[in-house]
DNA sequence: GCCGAGCCGAAAATATCTTTCAGTAGTGAC
DNA sequence: GTCACTACTGAAAGATATTTTCGGCTCGGC
């Protein structure tokens, strides 16, 4: 009896950081296996493919049903956001759960060269829905908040990408602009990295790019980062060498891809989700100039539509 | 006290003594309170109150919690069917889990000024899902086989739009150049109507336009009509102006708008999908050509990524 | 007040998880 | 083609958590 009232109540306490993923498992599985070596991948396929049976499983057995060891087990644990193989176990006892209850994931298989395009359509359709719904899951809340914070307050904002993701930026400067911001996109990297010495601290750089390692958009964000200016990065590469200059990083889902389905397809769909709730986002902070701007707008281009 | 306990085995082991319960937990936790001890009910009674927060807890820190003891714990496991307080955690865990997933459906309403940001990523996702559903369902397959016909076998393609529609029509140019095609993105609408003068039949002319009524786009789409070039249209309102020019229609969803989500935010999804769709039927019809192209060109990108 | 039955918790024993360390394969440079 | 290097991998040691054991304790009956 005596004891109780010497011990510590907090026998928890201790993991800070991130909170973990309850049902976004099987998305970070999927955003992260491209960054994962063999033995990884074996385990997060076992993972994804059946929660329930590996819950019941311990480290070994998990180990020996993959044919690797413990060590690789608990490291793709800690990859995919769980402070080691325990606390994995548990979320991936709750996906079961929830998978039990509720409705059953369809795997699709891939497109190919013959498909009738009603096939086509529908394929596209339900690998773009995942990879949003991926994204979703995987998107960290507190660094999309900051993103948002930096973007609201920034004095001039400068989005860097090449190629598809360039799209995507020059989409979100699209956005920012109508709300009374003061955003530029650049797809030409020299541009880009000569715009970028204007950047000080207080502004925003934000680079895009699916690969995590496009040097056209890294150098402008490592001169932007250097020069003191808030840094995002929207990536599908969370490891990847952008990463290193990027003060907040937003990472999007990385669906397989094929020779009929680019990787430029689904990344895209991921990078605007991410450019959407940046720009939402934005607009919530700043309602009270945002709101009549985007009225102004509106009615601006009103005239330009024929009756 | 010893038939409690051996009608007890007799219950759990009519389950074949594995499978325990998953989320009639709580019932059992009254079913079996009275033949608990006082200890134990304690410890039930947090189990069954907060199910989250002891799956967190280990063995010893929900004796404290409770101030017992982790016999006790263990003890309380085994009466409730389990082997041990392992098991016990993990199906407390796909209860909450489940808990969980059970109050999610605040997606349906729209986005406020105040909504959390996490809030925002959930209610955009699930929109622009939504969007995609509804593009695919509602896609007329027969219009969009004839355009991929046609653009298979164009000359040249010339594709129009204007602001949000411009990036949507530069994306599908991006892919059709990568796989081999002749095709121009015009956002300009005096150059694409002087350039639109050069198509003749054969040729393939493709405005996209969410509202269906933007002057911009439309008059370059009726040069090329009237130059006897095949005419598309991508559009949310088939039943607008730009439909008259148009030899084949492609509609895309239009989901409902609101002060935070321009319209622009999702009908920029639709678009996307019939865009992806379009270039995979094309890659299909021209496979022989398309893929080496899309190699070579995912080749050629290669050395621009950084280690 | 004494006795017995069974509950309870501290600590030992065991299982499980985590970390360390060294071997090995793959990779790029020369 | 060879060499050096990086980084993946698994075996075993180390740390933690769980289970078992065992003796003290309370409570009711006589």
């Amino acid at each position: 009896m005596k004891e109780i009232f010497a011990s510590d109540r907090d026998g928890s306490g201790g993991a800070g950081g991130t909170p973990p993923a309850p049902a976004a498992l099987a998305a970070k599985v999927r955003t992260l296996a491209p960054s994962m070596t063999r033995s990884m991948q074996r385990v997060a396929e076992a993972v994804a493919g059946d929660p329930a049976g590996c819950a019941a499983l311990t480290v070994t057995g998990l180990a020996e049903l993959t044919g690797t060891s413990e060590a690789t087990v608990v490291r793709t644990a800690r990859l995919l956001g769980y402070p080691g193989y325990r606390d994995l176990r548990l979320a991936l006892a709750g996906l079961a759960a929830q998978q039990q209850s509720g409705r059953a994931p369809a795997i699709t298989t891939d497109i190919a060269v013959d498909d009738p395009i009603a096939d086509v359509v529908a394929k596209l359709a339900y690998d773009e829905q995942q990879t949003l719904a991926d994204t979703a899951a995987g998107l960290d809340t507190a660094q999309l908040a900051a993103a948002v914070t930096a973007l609201a307050t920034a004095r001039r904002t400068d989005v860097y990408g090449v190629g598809a993701s360039g799209l995507v930026a020059q989409d979100l400067t699209q956005k920012l602009l109508r709300i009374g911001l003061v955003a530029h996109a650049h797809s030409d990297p020299h541009l880009a990295v000569t715009n970028a010495v204007q950047l000080r601290a207080g502004d925003v750089a934000i680079a895009i790019t699916h690969s995590g390692s496009t040097g056209d958009v890294i150098e402008p964000l490592r001169v932007a980062f250097e020069r003191g200016a808030t840094t995002v990065a929207i990536t599908g590469r969370p490891d990847g060498p952008v990463s290193q200059y990027a003060d907040h990083i937003l990472t999007t889902s990385t669906a397989r891809e094929s020779e009929l389905r680019p990787a430029a397809m689904s990344s895209r769909t991921g990078q605007l989700l991410v450019v959407d709730c940046l720009f939402v986002g934005v607009a919530q902070r700043t309602y009270e100039s945002a709101a009549p701007a985007l009225s102004a707008s509106y009615e601006a281009l009103a005239h330009r539509h024929r009756s």
